[in-house]
DNA sequence: CGGATTTAGTCAGCCTCTCTGTCTAAATTA
DNA sequence: TAATTTAGACAGAGAGGCTGACTAAATCCG
């Protein structure tokens, strides 16, 4: 099955090829701690704190998974759990400042690899492959709310 | 981290829904037996036999890994292994019969998800997006060969 | 040619991720 | 208020992935 992949298998090789390097600039300043999974979950926390059962659902792993995942963050002192003010059964993970900082980080070598894609592709197609997927994720994204 | 996702991200979504119709497509036809990673593998199995390393490299995963995971589509019924006629220590993957069968069932899943993209993206957004990944496969796919 | 190095693959052991199933406490519904 | 749903935690199991060490065949080089 040499030729013409499909699409799925497209899209999967060049988001493997800027998570390689998103992670390994991650481990160069020094987080070489954080692993996939749990980079996956940390992204998808909101800035007003997410609760368990969202980064779950964003992620698509079960609720325990992200349990699993959001301790071993918060070992790592990546996120902390704070009680959910309208809600005593529900607790908010919010993000660190030692996560906070992650975020430059990983932006800078998104925006390397971006600028390589350019240089590849052109600023044009580049944009509109940007465009496309965002369009795109209106109807794949789970998580999706306008 | 709410809107305005990275370009990992948005491949990951999508990529992630296809994977999820296709598999879902492969159990309700009597494959549910096929997990992830087997699927993975098998994906970049050439029709001329491939080598354990080769797959290895292309999954990217360890040749401990690929071995493991050759085993299973072994036993399954999926793969078979025949002795490489120019090199005595290595052996060629196959896909048996049964893998071959997999591969229209596959395509059409595959199919059905495009042609959802295509009613809401266009035929000529889904035709960009199609043409600018596999460009992108040039520089992002390390099992590449033009 | 013959020894040294590389390459293909396997075996063993370990850790991470992810799941299913079960349980609690709080919130919501009837 | 009683019944149901929801948020999350706890326990156990299995798959996937890794590193390290090993064998055998092929290749390189003096």
């Amino acid at each position: 099955m040499a030729e013409n992949l499909n699409v799925g298998l497209l899209l999967f090789i060049p988001y493997r090829a800027v998570e390689n390097r998103v992670f390994a600039a991650l481990a160069a300043a020094g987080h070489g701690d954080i692993t996939l999974a749990q980079g996956r979950l940390l992204q998808r926390v909101d800035d007003g704190g997410s609760r368990l059962s969202e980064l779950a659902e964003a992620a698509q792993v079960t609720k325990q998974t992200a349990g699993y995942l959001v301790d071993q963050l918060e070992r790592a002192g990546y996120v902390e759990r704070t009680p959910d003010p309208t809600d005593a059964r529900a607790r908010l993970v919010r993000l660190t400042e030692r996560a906070q900082a992650l975020k430059p980080i990983g932006d800078a070598a998104v925006a390397e690899v971006e600028a390589e894609w350019v240089a590849h592709l052109g600023r044009r197609r580049m944009e509109q492959l940007h465009d496309t997927l965002t369009r795109l994720r209106e109807i794949t994204d789970p998580y999706w709310k306008p």
